[in-house]
DNA sequence: CGTTGACCCTGCCCCTGGGGCAGGGGTGAG
DNA sequence: CTCACCCCTGCCCCAGGGGCAGGGTCAACG
């Protein structure tokens, strides 16, 4: 029917993309030539290709991945195509949020504005005893952190029920990046009151899903407390820097990863209410029977 | 003075990087370790450089290349840091505004809303004379384009003074992609009357420069004529598609790359007028003497 | 009929910013 | 002595191509 096959350099003109990319596209299954000369290896493709190649020039401008790519082109019709070029992009709109705010927030920092910053935390010690812990863990983007955070902690919360019930302030802990861009993971953790009891609990969930039960030995944390306004992205790594810097004025080095304790009702509170303790494990004193106390 | 140097691993640990990601930037001499040990390699680092680490993992979590955070982090002071990172920033920052509108005018198009839209172009053919041009051309982003687009023609049409007047409608030709991602060239052309005082313009200039002095033989072009508001960026490819569309269903192929004609005085128009033509360049009618006129 | 360009092929190395693993070494504690 | 940690270098891997080498094809022109 459409015997007017054209040669790839052609194809690449009408479709504004390299042969280059063609001949990956090709091997990838992406775009395949409507014929493929044995003998010489040369690609043809139909005038009625440029469509759909075209379609794949734009979203490769999205810098999106040829594999996601893929399941756009070969959606089975427009709104299941759409759907998932939506979701792609709301991923990226997340992560991007996050990188603006960053980027705000490093621009001010660089700008000489960061002695002042440190002067507004107030940091000071506090002993936790060991706690029974019911968590969560996952890998996942900064951009999704603060929908986890909050679905996380009310599962927790709600299965703490059967577990003697809620024991102490919850909190999410960072096993590698505070504010990570990528997926180092975060642990949502709910104290309880009555190990057996989540221990059966965790039983029940199956022990291949992301919850565990673990105990917390006592702590000491250095921590700072910061408003509801503060728990964002930009405002809450001065924080930690906060803490970390009088960490190092006190001669104190973290002991584990630092975390974020929820210790009031986050819903019912105000933007200027404190919600929030940003903290680092430190070492208790051990040599010297003088205590450091918070100031 | 400091003499607690500490491995990689506890740097690594403290400026929330990886081992990895350190060496490489020894290796490029971002981060140097303040002491290699010469028999075993082990580096060891101050405490104080965890500081300088920690902006370089900030800044990496922006996607800005090695290179250019080199340049942030060895500014002469902070206000130069400052500086280079928001011209980092505003570049991706124009970047995304195009990837956003993309995003969107294709989520619109994969929806289904295709059909409805070419409706609202008029295709035509029209013919256009042998011109004398005075061109300037450049590589350059997508967001860029506007900005460009307009200083360029004021610069051409000034020097156009010189050589006998302008004598046609101004336009750019994109030599690659219609709002392209990265730098397909672009070209600013404006018609001029005299040849000889345009060549001895273009030989002032020096051939070194990105302007030119070509004569651009009689075409025929297919075009849709566009309102000052459409000339943007994902509207803008609603006509190109339009025009191509037309193409096809008329059985014609472009001859050549695409262009945009500004056919009259754009600070003077308002929104909603014409001021624009989305054209491609096609074939003379040969065998048969039937002329596809405009409908 | 041969030659000349214009196309086209595969295969290889390059880029960035690392991740992951192999294979080896050093050091201190039990 | 062995084990557990750190640490080293070097190699291969990812995406998404760019660029080049070296060789095959194709149409048109003389």
């Amino acid at each position: 029917m459409d015997e007017e096959l054209i040669g790839i350099g052609a194809f690449a003109a009408r479709a504004r993309l390299s042969a280059k990319a063609l001949r990956l596209y090709d091997r990838l299954g992406l775009l395949a030539p409507a014929r493929v000369d044995e003998a010489t290896g040369y690609r043809f493709y139909r005038p009625g290709q440029v469509e759909r190649a075209r379609l794949v020039a734009l979203l490769r401008q999205l810098d999106m991945p040829l594999a996601r790519i893929a399941e756009v082109v070969d959606a089975d019709d427009g709104a299941t195509a759409a759907k998932r070029l939506a979701a792609y992009w709301a991923d990226v709109e997340a992560r991007y949020a996050g990188q603006r705010t960053l980027a705000a927030y490093l621009r001010g920092r660089l700008s000489g504005r960061s002695s002042e910053m440190y002067g507004k935390f107030v940091v000071e010690t506090v002993d936790v005893p060991a706690q029974v812990l019911i968590t969560e863990e996952r890998h996942l983007l900064a951009g999704e952190l603060p929908a986890w955070i909050g679905a996380s902690l009310d599962r927790l919360e709600e299965a703490a029920r059967e577990c003697g019930g809620v024991a102490g302030a919850s909190f999410v802990v960072y096993h590698s990046e505070v504010s990570m861009e990528s997926d180092g993971p975060a642990e949502a953790c709910v104290p309880v009151a009555d190990e057996a009891a989540a221990r059966a609990w965790a039983e029940r969930r199956g022990r291949a899903r992301e919850t565990a039960v673990r105990v917390e030995p006592a702590l000491r944390l250095a921590r700072t407390r910061i408003t509801k306004a503060q728990v964002a992205h930009p405002q809450i790594l001065a924080a930690f820097e906060a803490v970390e810097k009088w960490m190092e004025a006190e001669g104190l080095t973290p002991t584990g990863p630092c975390r974020e304790v929820y210790f009031t009702d986050w819903d019912a509170a105000g933007p200027e209410d404190p919600v929030c303790d940003v903290a680092f494990p430190v070492a208790f004193p051990t040599a010297s029977p003088v205590a450091r106390a918070a100031d």
